[in-house]
DNA sequence: AAAAAAAAATGAACTAGTTTAAGACTTTTA
DNA sequence: TAAAAGTCTTAAACTAGTTCATTTTTTTTT
């Protein structure tokens, strides 16, 4: 993919938000570093410092942690058009927690930390954007949380198949249970249960 | 309360965000509205659309929903110098799902909706201190909605113990098991499993 | 295209959390 | 201040989800 491509992507996406200026654009742009990462490549790895908030123009990556016995625990998948990273550590400086690992080659563009806080100063109409997305960012999480304690493994399989059609089939199975807070074995158990009805 | 200690409390909470002037400060006061609701009262029922988004100078209040058997799930608690709400239906517009009970006498600013994007019209440093604000949120609910789906319910429990001391001892034992996903039976094993520790 | 590695399916034995029911304790209401 | 209503505890029987072990299928690497 070109530069042009990507670019024209990110700024689609923040015009579903706010207005900019030919000017504001090209410095906004100015404001960003491509980055690449390659199939099972690591854009950040936990005990570091999130260096980048990411936009993703092509692939597919997964965020996961740890826990004390090695099992891993997905937190997101994020495909083209999607926004990642980790965002505690992005802002506290503190090391992160989380691995984010591209599960098929990926491509995105990333703004630091020192150019995030440039960007208010800069071009004050990126407050109102990261007001806008954080808010429907939050409005999500407010309900996954509220799901992931009330329903049914069952059930969070299926809202999931319906709500994200296009994730579904780029990922494993494997990985979608990590996601659901359930073992493979189960969810594997929960599909043939779904195939036979 | 006398008016001014609770225009003090709100004001004290968006400083940690933005400067305000006493110009601004006073027309930031003008947009909200008093509200009182008595202890079992409620500020807003599922089937209503959110009026408000809520700041709670006084009392002690809980978001639930209701599933499809009635069974109540607890979606926050929240006390004096928290927000609250529902935003996704203050948002869009749409009905909610949510009841807000107060579990004590309980004292509130709203801001409407026609306010709030007023706000950021007359005082556009809002912007900012929502953006703040949704950034701070988004990061524990993508924490708890992590924990919801990875830890047992005996971490849930001790969890919410070590971060919200001052909420523990105002809630009852059935009402946090509905927050952390489990039966109040199974809280009650729990408890005094820990007790015999 | 073969070999190696990883993912998926299946089943049996297990455990965390639910359900139902009953009695003791506490808070609310009249 | 008595009665009623709601909360908390305990326990037995149950179910959703886990663990471990084995085989089959798919993907990756050479």
């Amino acid at each position: 993919m070109n530069f042009k491509e990507s670019h024209q992507l990110i700024l689609d996406n923040v015009s579903r938000f706010i207005d900019l200026t030919e000017l504001e654009k090209q410095k906004y742009i100015s404001l960003l570093t491509e980055i690449n990462v390659k199939k099972k490549g690591f854009l950040m790895q936990a005990g570091e410092v999130a260096k980048y908030e990411y936009f993703i123009t092509k692939g597919c990556l997964k965020v996961y942690t740890l826990d004390e016995n090695g099992a891993p625990h997905i937190s997101m998948f994020a495909i083209e058009d999607y926004w990642t990273g980790d965002l505690s550590s992005f802002m506290t400086r503190e090391p992160s927690r989380y691995f984010i690992k591209a599960t098929e080659h990926s491509e995105l563009l990333g703004i630091s930390r020192a150019n995030y806080d440039l960007l208010f100063q800069e071009i004050p109409k990126f407050e109102k954007f990261y007001r806008t997305l954080y808010q429907k960012s939050l409005i999500s999480y407010i309900r996954r949380s509220n799901h992931g304690i009330s329903l049914t493994a069952e059930e969070r399989y299926v809202n999931f198949k319906k709500k994200y059609p296009q994730i579904v089939h780029r990922i494993t199975q494997k990985d979608l249970a990590g996601y659901l807070g359930i073992t493979p074995e189960f969810m594997s158990k929960i599909i043939s249960k779904i195939n036979r009805m």
